[in-house]
DNA sequence: GGCAGTCACTATCATTTTGCAAGCGACTCG
DNA sequence: CGAGTCGCTTGCAAAATGATAGTGACTGCC
């Protein structure tokens, strides 16, 4: 993929982008989150062949989104777990999720539970500064230089 | 890209996946919203090959994220717009891009502006039940039958 | 009318990425 | 010792991507 041209760079959406990228390593992160941390597990849940999980898997640890660890020494054994940045990355893979079940929400899906109030959640994207969700006001671009 | 096996259809996230799925896609959303509508717009900001860009867009508005609308019958000329789907799909970059800034940002960044406050946004993604962001409180996964 | 120019593509072909299937090395368990 | 599991790698076919060139519909200008 090459470079853009006249918006080179300067768009934070890309340099996200450029880190996470494709499908499949977002389904990771995914799985790793519900607890699927080891190779074998990944690979079953997501029909994934094994060579492409290998790359992916090493490529989210190049990317800072995942580290190896061994967690067994002697039948030697990693896990893959989520690091600042990956766990960071978490909450828009809910949002993602509810405009998933909004708009292609045919049959059972699974949900995320909130244990204290025994309740799904339903991610919504605000803006901080004022708590209203994004869409609801107002915004400009702002390009810099 | 073959069907998942054991977590095959339940899982919200792939269901969003499938219908935005790779970068350009996200992309040309970003440009969409940007007041880049149309073909050759895009294509200059981008840098895509126009091949890429056609099959993308096509994919886009098959997808139920865009539509082609057109504004001009006297040269034949037509713009993307966003659908419902599509601005749905918007707080999720905005998202993105807050990820993409404090995990990959040196440099200039753009930004979005509350027009009213003039303070550039900074977008979280909370549980609208609580109004916590995600990641502060324990969540379990729920699987359904 | 003829010619240059813009816009939105399509066609062709090389390159890259993806994916299936098979195999392999380290180890455990019986 | 032999079968089985785990976490990969290798080889090769198929599919997607991307660079480049060209095309058709039109406009605007001599």
């Amino acid at each position: 993929m090459t470079a853009p041209e006249e918006n080179s760079g300067t768009c934070p959406v890309d340099r996200g982008l450029m880190r996470v990228g494709d499908r499949w390593s977002i389904l990771i992160l995914r799985d790793i989150d519900r607890g699927l941390t080891r190779y074998d597990q990944i690979r079953a849940s997501l029909g994934i062949a094994p060579n492409i999980l290998a790359r992916r898997l090493s490529a989210l640890v190049a990317a800072g989104l995942i580290e190896k660890r061994r967690y067994s020494a002697r039948p030697p054994r990693d896990e893959y777990l989520l690091t600042d940045a990956g766990r960071d990355f978490l909450p828009i893979l809910a949002a993602i999720g509810a405009w998933g079940r909004k708009h292609n929400g045919q049959g059972a899906l699974t949900r995320q539970i909130d244990v204290e109030t025994g309740k799904p959640i339903r991610p919504v994207v605000v803006d901080a500064n004022t708590g209203a969700p994004l869409g609801s006001r107002p915004l400009r671009f702002d390009y810099p230089e």
